[in-house]
DNA sequence: ATGCCGTATGATATACGA
């Protein structure tokens, strides 16, 4: 039996009920981790939600920005919702599932238009954040530990991981003091990147295109900026990856696409 | 790299996304 875990930035849940049904009916997560909610947890659409299966929902919300949720079939335990260099915004929530498989959604700054931290106060605020989340889990890191950080992590590492690596080395996302302290936040706990288990360094995926694009699919100027790591104790428990392109062309859609990755499941 | 789009807001312009 598997569990399917899914993690998706749907530019507002308010807007998106009926492509998160979509999902459910296409894909049918067990646990799926949003992002950008963009919503006060009193609005938050939960009844909608419960009806698509997800008796189980966890949101740590904000007015209008950021915001993250958990949805699940399954219990839920030990939520916690952490706060990151010192701010009050939402981007993190944790929660533990069966046998003690931790799950942390985080939705992380941006970082704005400029690539120097000198210059753009959003930027350094987006390093920051790599290296405050890179040091938490070192501090915690054991051989046992079974963990799961999924989410809009907003880099996009590995050369396939955008449209033309040459083109975006200065465009905030792909730079390399980012992939850095990505790197340093990928090896603070040995993690393992579930979706380039299954799918070579050497194919294009992307789960986000800009909505400034006037044909997404035609121009394909993509970017893999939504991920799932496991840690080594998981990674024998994987099973499978989809990063669920179709979905940029639903109505209504969302600028970043699902990615589903299933695992052998827990207990 | 720009695009000039989508979302939210005490809104009818502005901030933000990346």
């Amino acid at each position: 039996m598997d569990i399917r875990i899914a993690t998706w930035n749907v530019n507002s849940v308010r807007l998106r009920v009926d492509a998160i049904a979509r999902l459910v009916e296409s894909h049918a997560p067990d646990v799926l981790c949003l992002q950008e909610t963009k919503v006060i947890d009193d609005e938050f659409p939960r009844k909608s939600l419960t009806r698509l299966g997800f008796e189980h929902i966890e949101i740590h919300g904000e007015k209008g920005y950021n915001g993250v949720a958990i949805l699940s079939r399954l219990p839920l335990d030990k939520v916690e919702r952490k706060g990151w260099c010192g701010k009050p915004d939402s981007r993190h929530l944790s929660v533990t599932l069966r046998d003690g498989w931790e799950l942390h959604n985080f939705y992380i700054p941006a970082g704005g238009d400029v690539p120097d931290p000198e210059q753009n106060d959003k930027f350094a605020h987006k390093l920051d954040f790599m290296a405050e989340v890179a040091r938490w889990f070192a501090a915690r890191r054991h051989d046992n530990n079974r963990l799961i950080l999924v989410g809009d992590l907003n880099v996009a590492p590995l050369e396939n991981d955008v449209w033309s690596h040459k083109q975006l080395l200065k465009v905030v996302s792909h730079t390399p003091v980012e992939v850095a302290a990505m790197q340093e936040m990928y090896d603070s706990h040995d993690w393992t990147d579930a979706v380039r288990h299954f799918i070579p360094v050497s194919e294009k995926i992307y789960s986000w295109w800009s909505y400034r694009a006037r044909e997404w699919e035609k121009s394909d100027r993509g970017r893999r900026l939504d991920h799932v790591w496991v840690t080594p104790a998981l990674t024998p428990m994987l099973r499978g990856a989809e990063v669920v392109r179709e979905a940029r062309g639903w109505d209504r859609p969302s600028d970043h696409v699902p990615v589903v990755v299933s695992l052998q499941a827990p207990g």
